[in-house]
DNA sequence: TGACAATTAATGTAGATACATATATTTGCA
DNA sequence: TGCAAATATATGTATCTACATTAATTGTCA
């Protein structure tokens, strides 16, 4: 549905100021569809991100600040989000021996089996983005790099 | 920046998995600009989004309801929303004649005031979408709409 | 008419988030 | 060395958000 009828307004003062309201709206139906995906399982968007971080190092372990860096959403409070991984035990941490201010934190063979077991269901999101084709798709993603500069 | 640089990760499965990734970090780009347009004048983007909604109205009223299907956030609850600008004189709310249910809710002057002070710094977010040119804004306003499909 | 369904708004609550601050450790340099 | 600045993580707090539930009113239809 174009954005005009999403939101019931029949004309903006310009294409940039659509874009920023269309940008607004796919960005949090992207984070919905995420959501859903994501419920099941117990996760939030935030939760994943760091797992999916961290499957990316594994068998290597990673400082805490190293995931804020790598995370779509670089909010402050990675901590608490490791937190909550780690009391259900995707993860583990310990303090690191040469700089004993970081933490590192690596995943746990459970954590590994969740995302496999996700990753299981990835098509069926994929599915949700098939109103553009490959190229059209690669067209989008470049023009939002370009969008947000140089 | 590439999406690949903002979140060192060097390549993705395929385009489609890159755009998720994209358009939930250029969401979030977005949403902070805004975020930080409004913090001066202390409204949050879901707060802005009613008292414009509200202006496209004045001098109609309109029910809390239909504010909802308007917004470009269309969470649940409307009313916490309308309570914070009502103590801070934006809008006046009464309860509907003809229809006890419904609750309608209007802008102020003082409301209207604060739009067109916030407007006039409207052209410093503008810059920040200066690195499309129109066509492209179009563009990408177009793919965005395809992209979320009938 | 009268009972039940549907609509509209408000509220209760747990959890998430932003922002400021605290704590511990390391670095750099006089 | 010793002390201030910088870095890394954790915590306190107010606010926001999602989700479920409540309460009041209106619509529907046997």
């Amino acid at each position: 549905m174009k954005i005009e009828e999403e939101i019931k307004q029949n004309k903006f003062e310009d294409e940039y100021q659509k874009l920023m309201i269309n940008q607004l709206f796919t960005g949090k139906w992207v984070t919905e569809i995420i959501a859903d995906h994501l419920k099941p399982y117990g996760l939030t968007s935030q939760q994943y991100n760091v797992l999916r971080i961290l499957r990316g190092q594994h068998p290597q372990a990673i400082s805490v600040n190293s995931i804020t860096i790598r995370m779509i959403d670089k909010m402050s409070n990675v901590s608490r989000l490791v937190d909550k991984l780690k009391t259900k035990g995707f993860v583990n941490r310990r303090v690191n021996h040469d700089d004993r201010r970081q933490v590192d934190i690596e995943i746990t063979e459970e954590g590994l089996k969740l995302l496999n077991q996700i990753d299981k269901k990835q098509p069926e999101v994929k599915q949700k983005f098939q109103n553009l084709n490959p190229e059209e798709a690669k067209q989008l993603n470049d023009l939002l790099d370009k969008l947000r500069g140089q």
